[in-house]
DNA sequence: TTGTAAGCGTTATCAC
DNA sequence: GTGATAACGCTTACAA
């Protein structure tokens, strides 16, 4: 009954069975209506009595040298955004019958360009990348045989691709706008080191304080936060100054929460502007708001971008159309209580 | 210069260029020390010069049935608690030079069906999965021509699979019995729906309590919250009651953020013992302890249940030896703040 | 309606 | 050392 064999059956192996050619059995399992319906049903019986199932592999090698996969390399799934973000990127990919092969570079360039060059040796159709670095020669589809590659939350620097951001600059104008609006002087910069992302935040919080005539402050400015521990301890610091912030901008999430924790436990009343929402941010009983926006929105953007370089590819080979680039919006939430429920 | 060729180049294309067999072209690129030192540097500037890239799908074709990838199929991968799972997975997977492809199932069987069907398609070596649901014979080997599955967070039905699960009853257990050490006789439990880990949660909370003699009140057990809002509404609704609750055990994460905001909201210090960490718990300055534990860990033990049936298949292709069921441990950390700041 | 031959890109095997 | 041949599992093209 049950067939224990270690044997994966074939095609052959069902085309034994139903008695008649590999060919025939092909056709049947596909349901091409050449073939008569008693032989397809005999196949079909054949087929599910075995266990066959075809080998998309095999399937792909003889038909073309697609294997239905896309790549996405992203710097840490531990993350909520890059994890949000592979899930946009699975739904669309899942949308077109396609599967998503996830790979994490920890930021390290090194590790970026051997999960690249595996990708491209596994033939995956396209692939997704957050650039770890500035360094990204490795990306150009030229290098990988011109497999189409979408850049996410990071620009290309130094090659030529679609990519899909965030208003990373507008987002962080606005904010700063807001709080310069509310009458502040001195405000404290946090943000994480290295990023692209961090870097334009940083930009658009310069902007609107220079455009506001505002000086800056270099012990008011602080981008080596990796963690909320480190982040609040900066704030710590800023808030022992002389002259400390009278409110804090930070450039992403564990910076805001470091240094929410930093004002809370001191019991001051600090404005405080985040980017990046995160859960419970309503909770806390202060005077936040945050830039947020929509990761998963990005993935799927970026998937649909992909998506849309590889149907044109298939139409037009050797014609490549001009890069996209698009920038997603971001908004901003208030989670300030209306009546403050202490003090 | 660049060649600007649609045609990816083949082991065949290097073997023209530098003048030898395709044979040779292989055996030179995978370092066989049989091909001369001078005819193995011509093949390498050969390639180097194509940009040839050998085509694992073939190559994994010709050598046996293995694509070298394994499958995560997921319920949510927005979920922090699976996207930190696929992690640890693929930290196990990409140490062994394999990748991992993810999936989600939004918890529905039928695509969890579909999805695994199309894994063992396309030839993984293996599969991860968590169950969406108690209807499991797709998830059988015997079904999916003996690819080894391990099921991770929930327990197989139905089907002999190796697993890898937490204690959910042991840190139910654990948390409830320090409530009724803290003299609480009413405790409100909420927790989602339909889940095997909630429902172990919810049987580790009755033991306790019919162990102490404390009357079950099926007013204060809520089931049905998935998301914050329900979850703060229930408690709500528990609050309300003309005997309300003095503590509550909540069994995931959403359902004890949405009991803090509901005990908050209404300036109470009710004690609440919720089951998944969150980020800024130790900020809300309340009576807040959970029971927490490592997803990473998780994914990485099942991973490596996998990649231990994966080795023994190769040397005994033919007995399987007795499934393993790990059961990950728990902990519990204290949120309370030693002084409540506010009051 | 069904079967035969050939080949996708790679490698094991056996010749030279 | 190097090359010719066949085969992995599948499907297109052409015959029967």
């Amino acid at each position: 009954m049950a067939a224990s064999e270690a044997a994966v059956p074939t095609l052959r192996d069902v085309g034994a069975l139903a008695k008649v050619s590999t060919m025939t059995a092909s056709r049947a399992l596909r349901g091409d209506p050449k073939v008569s319906a008693q032989t397809t049903a005999r196949v079909r019986a054949a087929a599910a009595e075995l266990g066959y199932r075809r080998n998309e592999l095999a399937r792909g090698l003889r038909l073309g040298r697609t294997s239905g996969m896309v790549g996405l390399v992203v710097t840490n799934l531990a993350n909520p955004f890059y994890s949000q973000l592979a899930l946009g990127v699975e739904a669309v990919a899942a949308g077109r019958g396609m599967k998503v092969v996830v790979s994490n570079t920890a930021d390290r360039v090194e590790q970026e360009r051997e999960i690249v060059d595996d990708l491209a040796a596994r033939r995956v159709d396209g692939i997704i990348v957050v650039p770890a670095g500035a360094e990204q020669g490795h990306l150009a589809p030229a290098h990988l045989n011109d497999i189409p590659v979408v850049l996410a939350a990071r620009p290309p620097v130094g090659i030529t691709a679609d990519c899909a951001l965030l208003d990373d600059f507008g987002g962080a104008r606005e904010a700063t706008t807001r709080l310069v609006a509310d009458g502040h002087q001195r405000i404290g910069f946090l943000g994480p080191p290295a990023a692209w992302t961090s870097a334009e935040r940083l930009r658009g919080f310069r902007t609107v304080l220079e455009d506001a005539g505002i000086a800056l402050d270099n012990a008011l400015i602080s981008c080596e936060q990796r963690d909320i521990a480190t982040a609040e301890q900066a704030a710590s610091d800023m808030l022992d100054h002389a002259d400390p912030p009278t409110a804090f901008f930070c450039a992403n999430s564990r910076n805001t929460m470091g240094v929410c924790r930093a004002v809370k436990r001191r019991g001051l009343h600090t404005a405080v502007f985040g980017f990046d929402d995160f859960e419970m941010a309503d909770m806390l009983d202060m005077q936040l708001r945050i830039v947020t926006y929509d990761p998963e929105a990005l993935g799927r953007q970026a998937a649909e971008q992909l998506f849309h370089r590889l149907d044109e590819k298939r139409s037009a080979p050797l014609k490549g159309a001009a890069m996209t680039k698009a920038i997603l919006p971001t908004s901003i939430v208030d989670y300030t209580p209306a009546l403050p429920t202490a003090d």
